[in-house]
Parts: C-alpha cells; structure tokens; sequence
DNA sequence: CCACACTCTGACCAACCGGTCAAGATTTTT
DNA sequence: AAAAATCTTGACCGGTTGGTCAGAGTGTGG
C-alpha cells in the first residue's frame, strides 16, 4: 500500500467523468483560450454540473495544466523521433508530414497550444524551458553534424525547425480563415505535396 | 455640410483620446484576446478612467471592431503591392520579406489577428469573404499565369500565400516560444535570409 | 466674462464568474 | 440489506465585469 498519498485506484465514473472533463475542456479553452472559457461551458460540453465538475478537479486552472502538460509529451514526440541513422532529407519530411497529419488529426490540441503560447504562455513557460528547449538544442545539433557531413543543404536549424512548425500548425491554427479561401478543396491533399515539394526544394543539397 | 450624421470634425482631445484607447485596446486585446481583455485594463492602459473610455466608444466590442477593420487593410496592402509587370520570384520574395518585416515592427496587429481567426473569426468572417477572399483570388489568378508563362515553378498558389503567412506570422505570434529558444539571438536579421532561401528554392522554375 | 458644448468621474447596477457547502442520491462493499 | 464510500446537486457567496447616469469640471468662441 503506498503511504503518503491515498492514490485508491479510480473509479469507472472517475475515469469517465475526468476524461469527459478533459475532452470538454480541450473543446472550449482551444476556442477561447482560458481567460475566454468558463466553467459552466466545459460543465454543459461535458453534460456535468458545474458543482459536479469541481467535485473531479479542484479548479479552472487545474483542468487547464493538466491538459497542457499531457499535450506537451505527444506534441514533442514527432521531434523526438528523428533518426540520426537515416537518411536526412528523408528523416526531415517523414517529420514535416507528421506534423502536417498531426494538425489535421488534433486541430483543437494545436490550438490549445497557440492560445496558451500567444498570450505569453503563463502556465507553460516552465515546461517550454525543461521539455522544449533541451530537445530542441539536441535536434539542432544532430541537423548541423547532417550539414557538416555535407547530406543536407546549408541552413539555419533552428529556423527550419520554426519553418515547419508554422507551416504545419497553420493549417490547424488558421483553419477558419483556410476554410473561407478554399471551399470545398480537399486541402490536406494538396497541402501534403505542397510541403514534400517546400522542405524538398530546400534541404536537398 | 453633411446631412443625416451630425459628423463635426473631432476635437483635439477626442482624436488624442480614441488614438490612446485603439493603442491600448491593440495591446491588450493582442495578448489576451477579446474575451480576456476587459475595459478596466485598457483604460487603464490608456491613462482614462473606465466611465470616460466609455464615453469615447459606445462598448468594448466597438474598439474591437475599430481595431479589426483598420488592421485588415494594412494587412493586405503587400499582397495588393505585387506588380504583373515585375519579375515573378522577385515580386514574391520582396512580399515575404515585406511580410517579415510587418511581423517585427507590427507583431501586435499580428496576433490580434491570429486571436480573432483561431477563435473561429466571430467578428471578423464578414471581412474575410468580402475583402481578404476577392484579393486572394486575384493573387492566385496572377501567380498561375506566371506559371503558365514558365517564370516560376509549379506550385499550388493557395498553400504558397499560405505558407507566406504562416512562416513570417510565427515571429510575431509565436514570439514568446522563440524568445526561449533563440536567447539573445538576432532573430529576425537570420529569419531573413533563411526565408528568402527558402522560397527562392521553391520558387525558381 | 459668460454661455454653451465638451469632457470627466464617483456611485451604482444587473449579470456573470469561479468556487463552496450541506444534504440528498447512488453505487459499492460487507 | 445495512453500512460505507462515492457521486451529484441546488442554493449560495464574494468578487469581477460591461455598462449607466446624474452631475461636476473644463475649455472655448463670442
């Protein structure tokens, strides 16, 4: 038996009500950012009480965290994957379209991340600085010894790692403005071989 | 003398005012969005008291819509600078880096305007189908017949604006994040070159 | 210097917000 | 079936928010 903590095993509701909450939660705060969203929104999306939804989270803000903190992991596992083994222009766009597969898969779980990173990321600048920063530095490093070995073409790291976030995320991000302009395009298509085509041009030394 | 509207010409103190309000309002509807925004902030930010901010626009959602309208069309004013008669992978490139530079020197109209779009655009999807779509489409026309003239690679048209926006965008949007991971780099002198490489790359027939 | 339009403010209001609580309903354990 | 643990809710609370209003202050043209 653990001590400190009580840590009882949870219940079947609690797994279905925590996980409604958290669906719910990531619905509303990735539309209107947390300042935006209200606890009677995420209670009615996730067909709970207000009262009710508090009795599964101690606040507004715990629901928020959590969700930010589980994100962080999936959101960097793509990044995490580079293979230094392989071959690198190949490794680089099986990335791009990860993330492009990403944004069209989990839109409400990038926007979720834009929300919290333009308005300064108050809650998430620890994890920026600990998860974020470290992989980064190490990713950097693997792509410069790629363009030291003469494999990929000269460019900045860093600013091709910005080049596919942005480019990526948009089409989640902006998907708003991208359904005005492209009505009734199969856009993902078309985005996929747009990109293989960008990053292509590029990296190819 | 105009009829219908009284319409005298404003005041010194009005024009100093409504300009002190529209600057605090795009400070601080570009961080916390509409929702997170309130008008106790932005008066204070503007130096009035709430009842006086009041007195100058008739509601909060007023200085929004000020705000909003006034943006699209400075927004949009590089894409309406691209000449036919130039030389079509420079005429591009000068837009990106027209672009970028917005991002530095405007990186708050930046992201009030990704606030707006990724909240879904409530006040704001009049303006895209009426002002931004026509321009876009006549951009789109233009690019395909330098295309069609051999004097630019094949690309799809949408997803190029889109990855223009999306790139130079991502300074100003996602500042914060890179603030983290670029410490004391000169960010945009490097984001620059990089950009002009790569849509020079993707660019040339 | 006076009349008049313009500017500003403190006090106030109703609606909304995040969060609490006591008590009742439901499920699980024994 | 009783006891215990878990789940749910209506009523409520203090603070905040967008907005109002009557009246006081201020600048300005005649």
């Amino acid at each position: 038996m653990t001590t400190t903590a009580p840590a009882r095993k949870p219940t079947r509701i609690q797994q279905r009500n925590r996980r409604a909450i958290l669906e719910a939660g990531l619905e509303v705060f990735s539309r209107q950012g947390f300042r935006g969203a209200t606890l009677d929104q995420i209670a009615t999306e996730a067909g709970l009480s207000k009262p009710n939804l508090l009795y599964y989270f101690p606040s507004k803000e715990a629901i928020h965290v959590t969700l930010l903190t589980q994100l962080m992991t999936t959101w960097l596992d793509p990044l995490r994957d580079l293979d230094p083994e392989g071959e690198p222009v190949e490794e680089l766009l099986r990335y791009v379209h990860r993330k492009l597969e990403m944004s069209r898969v989990f839109p409400r779980e990038s926007r979720l991340f834009a929300n919290e990173i333009v308005q300064g990321a108050p809650r998430m600048a620890p994890h920026l600085e600990a998860e974020l920063k470290p992989l980064v530095d190490e990713t950097v490093a693997l792509i410069e010894s790629w363009i030291a070995e003469g494999r990929l073409a000269r460019v900045d790291p860093r600013h091709l790692i910005f080049s596919i976030w942005a480019t990526t995320q948009h089409y989640a991000d902006f998907d708003t403005q991208i359904g005005v302009l492209m009505d009734g395009r199969d856009v993902h298509k078309d985005a996929a071989a747009f990109l293989d085509m960008l990053f292509r041009r590029l990296l190819t030394p």
